[in-house]
DNA sequence: CATTACTTTCAGAGAATATTGAAAATTCTG
DNA sequence: CAGAATTTTCAATATTCTCTGAAAGTAATG
């Protein structure tokens, strides 16, 4: 088994490897980016054996990276009829992937950090506080405003972007294009 | 010395762990992150002796995190007349943050990606292949070829967004919504 | 140029994360 | 429902990442 790759495995594999690495800076650990990328450039469906063979890690890891892909919402499990083994697909549609990704992500991290922001400026808030640090903080609750808004801003941008589609994106280019040009 | 912090204190250690937090979804690191967010809500310059101070970090580890951020553009040294200490500040405009990370992200992230599928497209390009794997390589070269349109399309919105800037998102806004309502 | 003030580096310790492998749980089949 | 097939879990281990602290490096001062 596994004699001389083909150049189409090879490829595969060289995208495999960079995908995973890219999955570091992502905070996404490394196997499961790799998992992500076997089943994005996957022509059927693979079960977790595949996985295992493939990319030559244990079942457990195996399993729960694959699981973790589902939560995501990345992948989902599908079954093949005459076969009792759970198969897995990628959603290779790269605006859905984008969609998902975008909702995880805001859910995981934008979020919190706009209830943290709220938080501290109720903190900050009544309290007269003493003397100099009053201008203090009204530079603190400036920054966080800026950073509020900044966050809001690129999230409704976000959304409009989704809802147009990638169809929609030429138009909206030339828009801006203009727009800069200005 | 660290009595009870006043709410302008307590506010600010908030958001400073919260944005630590965060950096770990980011392929950041925590202490890297906090003294980010440290220097973000600071009136004032700071120096490696505040940043140990405030983080209850090491010399070697401030240091270092402080080199980071220094490289990733995202904070920068000042000198105070009188005061032989190095001090830092942070670049507190957003949307100079955003264009500062976005291009950095770019340079680590993206382009390493686009790099490699151009790769791996040649090596599949040429080669006739066997049998049944020529339909393969084209499903293959199609999904990198998608992949690709997505990473670049996503670019040069991005690089529209920061020519236009804050001030004309609200136009594009606008105009988005108006496209995505028909 | 010797002293002092400050900064950087880096080997080793420590902490956090990821992985394995085998046992337990679940699901299917006859 | 017993037995087989498959999946999940998790304690132990391995790996990777982060931090410390002290030593080496650099730069200002008198």
């Amino acid at each position: 088994m596994s004699n001389k790759p083909t150049p189409l495995e090879a490829a595969k594999a060289l995208f495999i490897r960079r995908w995973g690495e890219m999955g570091g800076y992502w905070g996404i650990n490394r196997t499961m980016a790799e998992i992500h990328a076997l089943l994005f450039v996957s022509t059927e469906p693979i079960c977790t054996d595949d996985v295992m063979e493939k990319l030559m890690i244990s079942r457990g890891n195996a399993s729960m990276n694959l699981r973790s892909l589902v939560d995501w919402g990345l992948i989902e499990r599908v079954h093949l009829r005459g076969d009792r083994k759970e198969y897995f697909i990628c959603q290779t549609d790269v605006w859905q992937m984008f969609e998902t990704i975008v909702r995880q992500r805001r859910r995981r991290e934008v979020e919190p950090i706009l209830e943290t922001i709220a938080r501290c400026k109720d903190m900050v808030a009544g309290k007269t506080e003493g003397r100099s640090s009053v201008e203090e903080s009204a530079v603190y609750r400036q920054r966080l405003d800026e950073m509020n808004k900044f966050l809001e801003t690129i999230g409704t941008l976000v959304d409009l972007l989704m809802k147009v589609g990638p169809r929609g994106i030429g138009h909206i280019s030339n828009t801006m294009a203009a727009l800069a040009a200005r």
